[in-house]
This record gives C-alpha cells, structure tokens and sequence, in this order.
DNA sequence: GCCGGTATACTCGGATATATTATGTCCGAGTATATGTGG
DNA sequence: CCACATATACTCGGACATAATATATCCGAGTATACCGGC
C-alpha cells in the first residue's frame, strides 16, 4: 500500500500558496524549480486539485495556480481524496459471498470488511482535523519568511 | 492508494482457520476453491503470513497451514503488515529540502509529514485494536457452524 | 498376515510472466504582454 | 504622442509513453500415503 507522491507535493504547494496569500497566481514551472520535482507531471496534480476546488487556476500568460479556499477551511483530507480518489484502500470483494452463506448473513455487513473501514474513518477524522492554517501555525516562522522571499524573486 | 487483496483472504483465511479451530493443516488449494480465489496467487500471500508467524506451514502431502497464534493474540494491524509490509502509506521525500531552508529548519521534522503520520498512527491503533477472537464473536454464529461443516467435508 | 522398500500423489516455496497503476512526457488551445504601425 | 492591430511568449489542460507495482502462473524440493514383494 503506498500512497502516491502527488498528495506530499498538493499539500506543500498548497502550503506555499498560503503562505504567499496573494490572489496573483503561480505558475507550475515555477512551483516545480522551487520543489525540485518534474513540472509537468505536478501540473497534472494541480490539475487534481482544481477539480476539487481547492485552487483555481488561470490559463494564459502571467498565469498559473492560487488557493481557492481559505487555509481554515481547507483539510488534509481535502487534498488527499484530491489527489488519490475518494475510493477506500481496503476494498471489499465479498470473497465471503463464494462460501455459499446464507441469505441472512448476506444481508449483515461484512464483520472484517467494517472493522477496515472503521481504522480508515480514524485515519480520515484525524485528516480531516488538520487544516492547512494548522499547520501554517506549527511550521516555523523562518519557513514562512523564506518562501515570502522566494516569492519576491520569481514573481517577475 | 489501494490495499492489495491478499489483505482480505488474509484475513478470511484466519478466521476460517480459527473457527476450525484444529491443528490439522489445511492446504492452499481448499482455501481458494473456498473463497474462489486464484490458488497459487493465495498460496503467496499465506506465505508471507508464514514469514511474519502468523501462521505455520506443512508441506508435503496432507500439508497445509494452520493459525500459529491465538485469536485473541492476532491483531489485524499484524495481518496487514505481513501482508502489505511495514512501509507507511505516505512517504515524506522531504522537497522542502530543496526549497534550500536553514540548517535549524532541517533539523525540525516536517510539519506535513507529521500530520500526515499522525493520521497513520490513528489508523494503525484501531487496526490494533481489533483481535481475530472479536471478529469471531462479531459474525454471526451461522457463519462459524457452516465453516466447519465445510471443513468436515473437505478434510478428507 | 505382517514388515520394509519403492513409487506416487500431493503440497509448500520461490522463480518467472502478465496486467494494472503510477509516474513522466509531449503538444495543442487560450491569454496577456510586447511590438509595430498609422493617425 | 496615442490607439489599435498583430506577433509572440507563456501557461494550463488533456492525450500519449514509460516505469513500477500488484496480480497471476509455473516448476522444483520435500513429505505422507498407497502399493507391492518378500518373509
């Protein structure tokens, strides 16, 4: 089981963004440099992440990415189901069903079925509890200066 | 991000094994003909719940496997990570690294990836805390009584 | 009838293929800026 | 000098390759049972 890379990188340039909190936007090129990962496959996971109206994006020019939400409002669950699907890891297939059981206990959910998904809604609550403002608050404050820096540089 | 299915006929595999509750090794082949699943893809993923001693294997004629732990003794995080391995599902590749931060940044663990692991560890914790022996009391009692009339069928 | 030896069928275990998914690349559509030209 | 038309550079968005992983298969090593011959 392993997650894809697409969710560290949403999550990082979601961070960036917030930090900047300018509504001029930021083109992937630039967000790409700046993380060291390949510009065209992290505009394919941006692209994720306007679908799901966590950032906006516009064409053109002088274009590029900037969050569409506020940082108290948008959770690492957001992103993750952003990038990843909302689909579950642990899927069940009802190998049960081959054992010919009964119509009743057809009817009852699958008893290790729900005790996956019950640990994945523990993993999700704890998603959905952190926000990016969260965070913003718990990196240090150098963090934030440097990338207001950065910014400052490239913009142009 | 998805679990593979040898999660689930992991599990299923124990619990069948637990509610036959016998020393008596069953094979591969019974199994999957049970579950209706491809015998020598299970055959592998029982193989590896040999490696993390969960269950233990006979070979040769009349071979098989049966439970090596008691139920209550068996947690579903143990299944999952003999089967899936122990790696996390998220990864930090730290690319804040190449946002070239301070040395004091560095030495700070990163924010995202430990919320990320946070998130992980919930899960992992309800995973741990759901034994073999609570599922068994969870299904419905029919399911235990066809299991092992099954069992007195195939045995021979 | 009983014992020992041999052949046989069965099973695990790992090495080897195939299918699916994640990762990475390329090119077209669209937009803002820069440039040039006429008034 | 100003307004407008045109050319140009830049960016997103999705279609197209490649790499990694999960799924599925095959064959060899080993063991218990069945069979057979001798006593």
């Amino acid at each position: 089981m392993r997650m894809g890379e697409g969710v560290e990188w949403g999550l990082h340039c979601c961070l960036t963004l917030a930090w900047i909190g300018d509504q001029e936007p930021i083109s992937t090129a630039k967000l790409a440099e700046h993380f060291g990962v390949p510009p065209t496959y992290l505009n394919k996971c941006l692209q994720a992440l306007v679908r799901a109206e966590i950032l906006r994006s516009v064409s053109g020019a002088r274009g590029g990415f900037c969050l569409a939400k506020r940082p108290d409002e948008l959770t690492f669950l957001d992103v993750v189901i952003a990038v990843e699907g909302p689909d579950a890891a642990f899927r069940c297939t009802e190998i049960r069903q081959n054992e010919g059981c009964s119509r009743d206990e057809k009817r009852r959910p699958c008893a290790i079925a729900g005790a996956m998904q019950e640990a994945e809604e523990a993993w999700r609550t704890a998603l959905k509890a952190q926000t990016l403002a969260d965070i913003m608050q718990k990196a240090p404050a150098a963090a934030a200066e440097r990338t207001r820096r950065w910014y400052q540089e490239v913009r142009r």
